[in-house]
DNA sequence: GTTATTGCAAAGGCTTTGCATGGGG
DNA sequence: CCCCATGCAAAGCCTTTGCAATAAC
């Protein structure tokens, strides 16, 4: 399988765009989040390794990762979008706890072949979901 | 069960807060949302029964909505918040087409169950889910 | 009458964009 | 060398907020 670093130049190469210092200390930093970033989030990493990188440019780099395939944009509806890697790691969905605000990785197989099963019922073609659960995480009940 | 009228009127009186106008003008053109109107959409419809409603009530009593209940806020990734009524309709998730944009509101039982099972074995109380599905509908994929 | 609510306009936060400069192919 | 990408700052968009006027209770 190719990895994100490849999967990213290549989409860069066939687009005709430059693989800039500047998108390639974007796409490390990206890779090593360990959380669903913000933008925002991202820029105060990225310009620990180099602090001449303008907001601007990793806003248009986000941009680029997402539309490459190598991030997914999450939206959890606290007004900013979050970003996380989509080929370091394999598909999750997302618990968020409501009062610690925490947020855990979940899969269940079964959701997911069903998840299939109901968007063919409804003839439609499945690229991808997104599943959030809310809730009060086990830390959080036993206080 | 109570209507959704009911339940906001019956949380603004907890709240030590006024049944004004502008609010069940607000609520009922909510009401008859058939789709997930950003607050934007809902101001324009508004002001179509009281021209003299700003969209600073709007945005202010759509607050007071999801607060109270009586509406559930969606984020579909779009820059936009949407919201739709919980109550004169059942719980159901969403299928996004990224050709069309259409949205379409689906459901499984299975699913729903799958859900709760999943959080247990996380020790989550699950208070609430969001699913989105993403890809191309029917209509589109005949074309 | 007192207090909450409103409309207006200005400010806020996040994100995008125009433009001149600098770096990649 | 040409053109794309960048940094900067300004603008955009959606949403919130401060304030004086107004309406609810």
């Amino acid at each position: 399988m190719l990895s994100p670093q490849h999967i990213f130049l290549d989409y860069l190469l066939k687009n005709k765009m430059a693989a800039t210092e500047q998108r390639r200390v974007v796409l490390e930093v990206f890779l090593d989040a360990d959380e669903h970033w913000s933008c925002e989030q991202l820029y105060l990493e990225v310009i620990k390794k180099d602090s001449t990188i303008s907001s601007a440019t990793v806003y248009r780099t986000v941009k680029l990762l997402v539309e490459s395939g190598v991030a997914e944009q999450l939206c959890f509806g606290d007004g900013v979008l979050r970003f996380e890697p989509r080929f370091n790691r394999p598909h999750h969905d997302h618990f968020v706890c409501i009062n610690c605000k925490n947020k855990i990785d979940v899969v269940d197989e079964r959701i997911e072949k069903l998840q299939q099963c109901l968007a063919e019922k409804h003839g439609f073609l499945l690229t991808r979901h997104k599943m959030i659960l809310y809730g009060i995480c086990s830390d959080c009940r036993k206080k």
